[in-house]
DNA sequence: GCTAAACGGAACGGTTGCGTATCGGAACTG
DNA sequence: CAGTTCCGATACGCAACCGTTCCGTTTAGC
């Protein structure tokens, strides 16, 4: 209920965390516990959701005692909070392909695989469902891990509108959407259910960029590009 | 950590809920009890989520005792597993228009507009969470709720196919996705961040029906693609 | 050696939730 | 009226978790 926003605790990236003197007196901290902790905190957090993360299972699954973490955080949202940003340091988009079609294909299936397996696909869902309940922390995670993902798609969509192969009236924010959006609905629903093969990149992102309609006649006249044609029907 | 499935509790629907007598002796229940907790527990769920719900908010909000609720119920899941399974009841998707456009931009609106107003719509983010950490659940939401409206979409589509608007070598429950999956993920976002008007549903419909490649399009840019110098450098 | 701080571990009080039990009263059958 | 069953309300035992505090130990500077 208290409008409390995760504030960066006062462990500003392994300097001097002591507020005033120059010298650190007693022992000093154990240089791998902060990324011990925010690690074991992102793991619990894909395994059980927010919720059903508890400060005692962080502090088991780093090996820390539960007053260690308490030292370094004020509470358990603040925790989230500096877990949840340290999600922003791996970006893994890197496509660079020779034609849009190749590069969308590849955010696509990357969308497709490290959804279930890196810690920034499993958080996700998670994340997707707070979104409503706890707009700050959503808010948080939007800027930090969805925007630089959509930013990657954007500039991709971007270059295909300026070499042509994209419509040049693209609205490319709707756009990143439309691209992203399908096959992470299905990574939801596969989680509990059906499957997704690479296969379905492909016919996504086919579908795509000649559209469902059918008022594009001529779709076998631009196979000029020396891609594999696409499987004529996978299912 | 117990596979339990939530069993269907031992009131089939108002009829006798005793097991072996004809009559019933004592005290008959409530009629309307049953459904008071069932909507309680939609509410509480589309509120706070299913972890957040607790029995006792449900027994406070349908104004009725907690041993009434396990009277019914053997346990929160299988007062859970009903509850879900009652939203099969109203699957509110009826769009017949003149166009598959026009009924796609309705279905789209729909999910845009009762995302936020619905109880089923309300409900579905915390059910996505779910998918991955109680799979039995979610399938069961998948079966009886998912899968419904996505057949209603299906049947929209093949309709298009037939009536040549659509691509006749459509992937149907691929498309499905398509059309919906973009609108479910502007809702969950929106719900913590941004908005979404009813010109976006009309634009996402645009771009799935022409697609957003350069293609299809109607002028002569489509030579621009082989005559381009340079390709720009893609970020 | 002495002091200061961090460490893992454990315990505590407070809160919340689940599932059960009990109580007085109400409703319906026979 | 007697018996049976449901009702709302309340309390209980149990467990989990949060956030705090203390303990004995360890690692550094002085």
């Amino acid at each position: 209920m208290t409008a409390v926003v995760p504030r960066p605790a006062d462990h500003p990236d392994e300097l001097d965390h002591r507020h005033t003197p120059g010298v650190r007196r007693g022992r000093p901290r154990n240089p791998g516990t902060d990324a011990a902790i925010v690690e074991a905190t992102l793991e619990l957090i894909a395994e059980t959701g927010l919720t059903g993360m508890s400060v005692e299972s962080v502090a088991a699954r780093a090996g820390v005692g539960k007053a260690t973490i308490y030292r370094r955080w004020p509470c358990k949202e603040a925790l989230v909070g500096d877990a949840l940003a340290r999600l922003a340091e791996d970006i893994p988009y890197i496509a660079t392909r020779a034609t849009v079609r190749e590069s969308l294909v590849e955010i696509v299936e990357q969308i497709r695989c490290k959804s279930s397996e890196t810690l920034s696909g499993r958080i996700m869902p998670r994340m997707m469902s707070h979104a409503a309940g706890s707009p700050e922390l959503f808010r948080l995670y939007y800027d930090r891990v969805i925007r630089p993902r959509r930013a990657r798609v954007a500039a991709v969509l971007r270059a295909g509108v300026l070499s042509g192969e994209l419509r040049p009236d693209l609205d490319v924010e709707l756009a990143v959407t439309l691209v992203s959006a399908p096959m992470l609905y299905l990574n939801l629903v596969q989680a509990g259910y059906g499957t997704t093969t690479a296969g379905t990149s492909d016919a996504l992102v086919d579908a795509l960029l000649s559209g469902i309609g059918n008022d594009s006649a001529n779709d076998s006249a631009n196979d000029s590009v020396d891609t594999a044609p696409s499987p004529p029907a996978l299912r």
